[in-house]
DNA sequence: TCATTAACGCGAGCTTGCTCGCGTTAATGT
DNA sequence: ACATTAACGCGAGCAAGCTCGCGTTAATGA
């Protein structure tokens, strides 16, 4: 979804433009190794990337661009599992996604993306249509288990997914603390009974 | 929680100190009101207070120290409901939160506030034990829920609530739409299934 | 192979964010 | 009431963040 472009006229996306974006992106992703999101600067960036100053306001406006496109690059490694139930699925993807943001880098690239959303609102409408991408690929296991009849017909993919997601994004952000395997459990047999009790369904019973 | 500390000796906590205080806190709020986070800037919270910029820089060290105050300040208004039962005491608390977020000033502060905790590492400490704070004191209607047996006995009170309030900040912070009364009413009855199926036991079972 | 022109390197210089020292105001103890 | 000294106002000035123009390098199409 973000590679694949029919490469735009005029443009030279070939040969250097990919090297130092590689580069660019790399260095993010180091620099956040050493120091986490607070210690972050386009200054460190160009140094340890090789790439001018310049060059980086210029490809991508202000940092907040440059760790937006860091997330997604790295975000396509998370696949979609099909055990064959949802529960197994559920808790497969969970275990994923604990396995990805318990990597101290990559838990500072969510802080600096949030931070960055939060700030500009350009990053903002570019990560709203990411994560809404990855919750409609993603929501192909709830529509799977809605047509095993493992769940009521009228869930909400999208919203399971988002539940799904919910804790580790608490845990890293609000409550500040390790992202353990236990999480990943709690979050995916947490979810698969609030699903089947109907929680996340279009057409909720009381509105008040 | 926040207020009545013993007075330090050496500081002069009333009158004049006072009142500045709350004039640039309601300016931080006022200032969120139009622009959001992103408009927000020390110059501008001095001159709608009328306190001067280096007088914020002295008290409160940067605009993280300053957004992290004004949230613990506005907190103290959400309270800890007891309809008499957990599902009922889950939707009270999850409307509530619902109507807190819903204001669009207080979705700039916690956007401000989760950005200042990234980027300052003494920010993060401080709302990480507020928030730590804030768990274990609304923890106490899941403790007299268990005490009702109405959930299991080691259900972990801090991880219930913690599971009630995520759904709202992922909906602030990572998939950036509208909170609305729909997301509070399957916050509360999601947790509420998954609580009853033991996913926030201490001791769950299976560990792979 | 060669002309065209994106994309990049370089450094001067502007802007914004922040600090510091000094004089003034007003809260607090006696 | 009066002396003491936090807390604040003020403006100069430093530093980090960012921009801009120009010359150079290398990707692309013919």
């Amino acid at each position: 979804m973000t590679t694949a472009h029919p490469a735009p006229r005029g443009t030279r996306p070939g040969g250097r433009t990919a090297r130092t974006r590689e580069a660019v992106l790399a260095a993010v992703f180091e620099e956040l190794g050493d120091g986490g999101y607070p210690a972050l600067s386009m200054e460190k960036i160009a140094q340890r990337s090789g790439v001018h100053l310049a060059t980086l306001y210029r490809r991508w406006r202000c940092m907040e661009g440059l760790v937006c496109e860091a997330l997604i690059d790295r975000s396509a490694a998370v696949p979609l599992p099909d055990t064959g139930t949802l529960p197994g699925d559920l808790r497969a993807l969970a275990h994923a996604i604990g396995a990805f943001y318990g990597e101290p880098r990559m838990r500072g690239l969510i802080e600096a993306v949030v931070a960055a959303a939060a700030r500009d609102p350009e990053s903002a409408t570019v990560l709203r249509s990411f994560f809404e991408d990855r919750l409609r690929t993603t929501g192909q296991m709830v529509d799977r288990a809605v047509a095993r009849g493992e769940l009521p017909a009228d869930t909400d993919a999208a919203e399971v997914l988002a539940a799904l997601g919910a804790p580790f994004y608490y845990r890293i952000l609000i409550a500040r603390r390790p992202v353990d395997r236990a999480l990943a459990e709690s979050a995916a047999t947490a979810v698969w009974a609030a699903a089947r009790a109907g929680a996340y369904t279009r057409a909720r019973p009381a509105d008040d």
